[in-house]
RNA sequence: GGCCAGGUAGCUCAGUUGGUAGAGCAGCGGACUGAAAAUCCGCGUGUCGGUGGUUCGAUUCCGCCCCUGGCCA
């Protein structure tokens, strides 16, 4: 692609689908790629907040409904189906907008990250869980890494549990310390506009949607028919916030008024979370959605990605 | 009205054999390369219900008062 691709990224609930759809509009011939780990199941739309049919006003949008709760899909697994969606994309000549926000899955992108190819193993990862939760097990575990990759312990946060974890996998699975993958060479350049709004205005805008998704009865509706195709209630639960919350409801286990409450209350640590990420990244351009209006973002993003595009490199 | 149990951080509670106190959760900040809406790290001064008394010193012991819950009238 000779356009770089535009990517709205931010915190949950400050109208990234929106911006992008009016992006989209503006910019013949692009198609959206989502960006957000939940939206990839299948069934768990209402509390995703996936973007529904008549919010995409036509524009195609990738990378929606993959695969069904509680069938394992990481990272690597998302860079792959947005490696073969945009390498599609671009050989029909079109351009894509990258939606979402799951920082570790657009920065894979932007970064061009190469995971090493080490799937994860299930059996060893069960064990050294347990492990790691009993006394010290930790601490065991990790002085193990130290002692077969010091270096590599050096790089991990052994303090962390699944870090750990992962790093033991990966000297399981090939000989050799663990390798530096950073610095890679993206394939794709991207352009990240990042949307945000004010604390307490983001406050009401969390609230108003998760009332919305309990009081219409959407998500238990919702939720009683996952359970009714057979999905376990920890796959329910983890199909993302909203979902524990909602089978609490229906098993009569916590009314609806402190299941929108708990819902708002993890949303927002979640928007914390993701802010944290992206704030990070110097590359990202800010743009606020509670000051402008869509057609104002939706241009000044459009326009963001252009110039880039066409201005001298820096 | 009487008896009993409580009143300690925003919430739930621990503790101080008398030397003015600490956990979890919440909150705030941060990290993040195959679980990421995940996982992990850092940050704790609060009239220890009020008021008198004993004491060098009381949140801790004693008296009285207030509040909450339970039991008995």
């Amino acid at each position: 692609m000779t356009q770089p691709i535009l990517a709205i990224v931010g915190p949950t609930c400050v109208g990234k689908t929106t911006v992008a759809v009016a992006s989209a509009q503006r910019l013949p011939g692009t198609e959206l790629v989502n960006a957000d780990s939940r939206q990839v199941r299948t069934g768990a739309l209402v509390a995703t907040f996936a973007p529904t049919s008549a919010e995409l006003h036509g524009v195609p949008c990738h990378l929606l409904g993959l695969v069904p709760p509680g069938v394992p899909f990481n990272v690597a697994d998302w860079l792959a189906e947005a490696t073969t969606a945009l390498t599609d994309l671009e050989a029909r000549g079109g351009r894509a907008i990258l939606v979402g926000g799951t920082g570790l899955f657009v920065k894979a992108l932007v970064d061009g990250f190469d995971f090493g190819k080490v799937p994860p193993d299930p059996t060893t990862r069960e064990e050294r869980t347990a492990e790691a939760a009993t006394d010290d097990g930790l601490r065991g575990l990790a002085a193990e890494l130290t002692a077969r990759d010091p270096q590599g312990a050096k790089r991990t946060d052994l303090r962390n549990p699944r870090r750990v974890l992962r790093a033991l996998e990966i000297l399981d699975a090939r000989p050799g310390p663990l390798i530096e993958t950073r610095g890679a060479t993206p394939r794709w350049e991207v352009v990240q506009v990042g949307l945000d709004v004010a604390a307490d205005a983001h406050r009401t805008l969390v609230q108003r949607r998760v009332e919305d998704i309990f009081h219409s009865g959407a998500v238990l509706d919702e939720v009683a028919a996952l359970l009714e195709a057979g999905v376990g209630a920890d796959d329910l639960a983890a199909c993302g916030i909203g979902y524990q919350e909602a089978l609490d409801v229906l098993r009569g286990a916590r009314d609806v008024d402190a299941a929108i409450a708990a819902t708002v209350g993890r949303t927002l640590r979640y928007a914390k979370a993701q802010r944290t990420w992206f704030r990070r990244d110097p590359r990202v351009h800010w743009l606020r959605s509670d000051l402008l209006s869509v057609d104002e973002l939706a241009a000044q993003a459009a326009s963001l990605a252009d110039c880039i595009a066409l201005g001298p490199a820096t």
